[in-house]
DNA sequence: GCCGTCGCATTTTTT
DNA sequence: ATGCGACGGC
């Protein structure tokens, strides 16, 4: 392999990136300016070229799916069947990596396990229950949000200041008391993975001086959703007399992880605080029609920030950006459902090429009922994962206390499931005596059973059943491959016997299936860390791992040749790109989302759709409704400010609404009913439209708004329908 | 201790 | 519409 190789086919900005050694990059690569390959290229002439070893190169990714993409990509380039020794992977598989190896320098125990936000939200709420704080400013997403802003702006939470100070001592005592169950329990969350890591470089010179020394080539992708502590920690590896070099890539348009702590202004923090930068600009986008970009452009150009770079293209125009207005999201999913069956399935086009995007989860229950009806192959992304599921949950919590019993989560998960007689009584007992002696639950469980007097007999009995179910599974584990382990943990703790009692229900049927895939996944497991020198630690690795694995790695066949349209969120779908994309819901309220409604929010929201239409090579289709049901209630919707944003020459609107107005008026006037977006007239206030419905003895209450724009309630009673065109 | 029922609140995005 | 917590009867 040659440099000739390596600069081929690229523009003379790309050819920069991959070749300019000498200095720190930062680098704004547009959506679709083939920045994956840039990285690749240059990895590989980082390599070949320049003879660094690969141990040399840390590349961090956002997702496991890019770090995987990355892997076998450059495994191809380089065509090498070695296991390279590239570091490739997210933030969190970083710090987790390298605190097994310094566990104790960072001072964790030495099975510390990692926790997902399902089992933060648990302990949280656990917590809670124990102070008995009940005010709203202790609801639960609140402390989610202040733990983790705690530990992402190191501590500075200067952005949460309640006016009344006794909240201010309670969350800090909240705080106080999360930590320390964490410690004792042995656990840590995902924003600690971080910021352990970070401490443990900042209070080891010895152990950080071994990673700068090792780490001399950085790469760093999507660093526009890099947050203060990740921007630290990059910080502390770099250093210039071990001559690093770091390779930032990121994209501000494309920055939609806010929420999350994520900072754009590090891209300029970047420019700031390090020596010998070189901007580079990706501009040419090599990905969509100059109608798709062009919308793209425009709509972006809403945010009212300074510009650092413009997409163009050289490729033609291309198909019309289509707007399609629904009468409600069942009518929204069917048009799509009708187009996939003329324009994919009809014509045998395959449909994996072709995506339904969305703003929120929830919105995937409508399309998944209409892609059922109409016999269109799906495949959900993201959603309920795999290791969230209820059934995996328990497995997991089994396997995670025979490998750490101080596990308090998961000791309360599965003390009674599958129901063993051990109630919500025993369990008060035992928190009672764990927190008198400062035990944890299992310690106290056995300080019970020792010292009789605290339960009855037949609960002592429920509970001796236990402790030595668990003894028994904990005593199996020993020098047994992982997947006989978890195979012998799901039949013994008597989940399987549960969920086959009554496999005749489907739920129960998918249920079973999953713990068998579970096992798959271990099998899978095992077969890739086959050199792993020490197998005793292979269960207590597998479990943290596949926390951080959640995900893409969806062990339920994922075949990239299966004939299946994709459907997921728009943050999902962030550096992917498909021929054919929907994006659904553009209504106010739902996109941009009700909560962000503020100017700072409502950026990022139009970053999100940026992100969304830049992912169509060929064609775009944006539907939104006249009608759609939220929390169980019909509404009026308007359509999302960003259709008004697009240019009027890129886009061409499609509706049936009038005939489907015109039915529906019909079955209204026949059934004495009253929809909401109906048009109707008021003897004293003429027209208007209904924008909600209350029922009540006799008649209805409606709100409606009228022609001059005013809102009001009125009794059905005096309301006539009005026939309009 | 278990199970069914009622009423209440809750709907953003994820490593 | 769904899901969770509280409550009461068995």
């Amino acid at each position: 392999m040659n440099n000739i190789d390596l600069l081929k086919n690229l523009n003379n900005k790309q050819k920069e990136v991959v070749s300019e050694i000498r200095k720190n990059l930062l680098i704004l690569a547009g959506a679709g300016s083939g920045k994956t390959l840039v990285l690749i290229r240059r990895i590989a002439w980082l390599i070949h070229k320049e003879h660094c070893s690969p141990k040399s190169i840390l590349a961090v990714t956002f997702t496991n799916k890019a770090a995987l993409e990355l892997k076998i990509r450059i495994k191809l380039l380089l065509n090498n069947n070695k296991k390279s020794s590239i570091w490739i992977g997210t933030f969190h598989s970083f710090a987790y990596y390298l605190l097994r190896i310094h566990y104790s320098e960072a001072g964790l125990s030495k099975n510390f396990q990692i926790i997902d936000s399902y089992d933060q939200k648990n302990l949280i709420k656990r917590i809670l229950k124990k102070m008995s704080l009940k005010d709203k400013i202790y609801s639960i997403e609140n402390i989610i949000k202040y733990i983790n802003n705690f530990k992402n702006n190191l501590f500075n939470n200067n952005n949460i200041i309640y006016k009344n100070n006794l909240h201010n001592i309670n969350l800090s005592k909240i705080y106080d008391e999360y930590q320390n169950l964490c410690k004792i329990t042995e656990v840590i969350d995902f924003n600690e993975l971080i910021l352990c890591l970070y401490k443990l470089f900042l209070n080891n010179h010895n152990i950080l001086k071994i990673y700068q020394k090792r780490f001399k080539n950085i790469l760093i992708d999507e660093f526009q959703d890099t947050n203060d502590i990740q921007y630290k920690l990059i910080s502390l590896l770099y250093n210039k007399y071990y001559n690093t070099k770091i390779v930032l890539v990121g994209d501000d348009d494309q920055s939609i992880y806010g929420w999350r702590g994520a900072k754009i202004e590090n891209i300029n923090y970047f420019l700031r605080d390090f020596d010998n930068v070189k901007t580079i600009l990706l501009e040419q986008n090599y990905r969509s029609t100059s109608n798709i970009l062009n919308a793209a452009n425009k709509l972006i150009s809403y945010n009212n920030i300074e510009r650092k770079k413009k997409l163009w293209t050289n490729s033609n125009n291309g198909k019309l950006i289509s707007i399609y207005y629904a009468l409600n999201e069942f009518d929204e999913a069917e048009y799509i459902a009708k187009y996939i069956k003329k324009n994919f399935l009809k014509k045998n086009i395959k449909l994996n090429n072709c995506a339904i995007l969305y703003r929120n989860n929830a919105q995937s229950r409508i399309l998944e009922e209409i892609m059922l009806k109409f016999s269109i192959p799906y495949q959900i992304y993201g959603g309920i994962r795999f290791f969230e599921r209820y059934e995996i949950k328990n497995i997991l919590a089994y396997l995670r206390l025979i490998s750490n019993l101080n596990d308090d989560n998961s000791f309360e998960r599965i003390i009674n499931v599958p129901k063993r007689g051990i109630g919500l009584n025993t369990l008060k007992i035992i928190k009672f005596i764990s927190e008198k002696f400062f035990l944890t639950l299992w310690q106290s469980s056995i300080y019970i059973l020792k010292n009789k007097k605290y339960l009855n007999k037949k609960s002592l009995n429920s509970l001796r059943k236990f402790v030595n179910l668990i003894k028994k599974l904990k005593n199996n584990i020993i020098e047994k491959p992982l997947s006989i382990i978890i195979e012998e943990t799901i039949k013994n703790s008597g989940l399987w016997d549960m969920y086959n009692k009554n496999c005749l229900s489907e739920n129960n049927f998918t249920k079973i299936d999953n713990l068998k895939e579970f096992i798959n996944a271990a099998n899978y497991f095992m077969n890739i860390s086959l050199n792993n020198k020490k197998k005793n630690n292979l269960l207590i690795d597998f479990l943290s791992r596949i926390l951080l694995l959640t995900d893409d790695i969806d062990f339920k066949k994922k075949n990239n040749n299966c004939n299946f349209i994709q459907m997921m969120t728009l943050h999902a779908s962030k550096g992917l790109e498909f021929s054919k994309v929907f994006i659904i819901g553009m209504e106010e309220g739902i996109f941009p989302n009700k909560i962000s409604f503020n100017e700072k929010n409502i950026n990022e929201e139009r970053r999100l759709a940026y992100v969304g239409i830049t992912r169509a090579k060929k064609k775009l289709t944006l539907t939104y409704t006249k009608n759609r049901y939220l929390y169980g209630k019909e509404i009026h919707s308007i359509p999302s400010r960003f259709l008004n944003e697009l240019p009027k020459n890129c886009i061409k609107k499609i509706s049936h609404l009038k005939n489907k107005n015109i039915f529906i008026k019909k079955n209204i006037l026949k059934d004495k009913k009253y929809f909401i977006g109906q048009n109707i007239y008021h003897k004293i206030f003429g027209k208007g439209i209904i924008l909600n419905i209350e029922i009540l003895k006799n008649n209805k209450k409606l709100q409606i708004k009228f022609n001059n724009k005013t809102i009001k309630w009125i009794i059905s009673d005096y309301i006539q329908v009005c026939i309009l065109k």
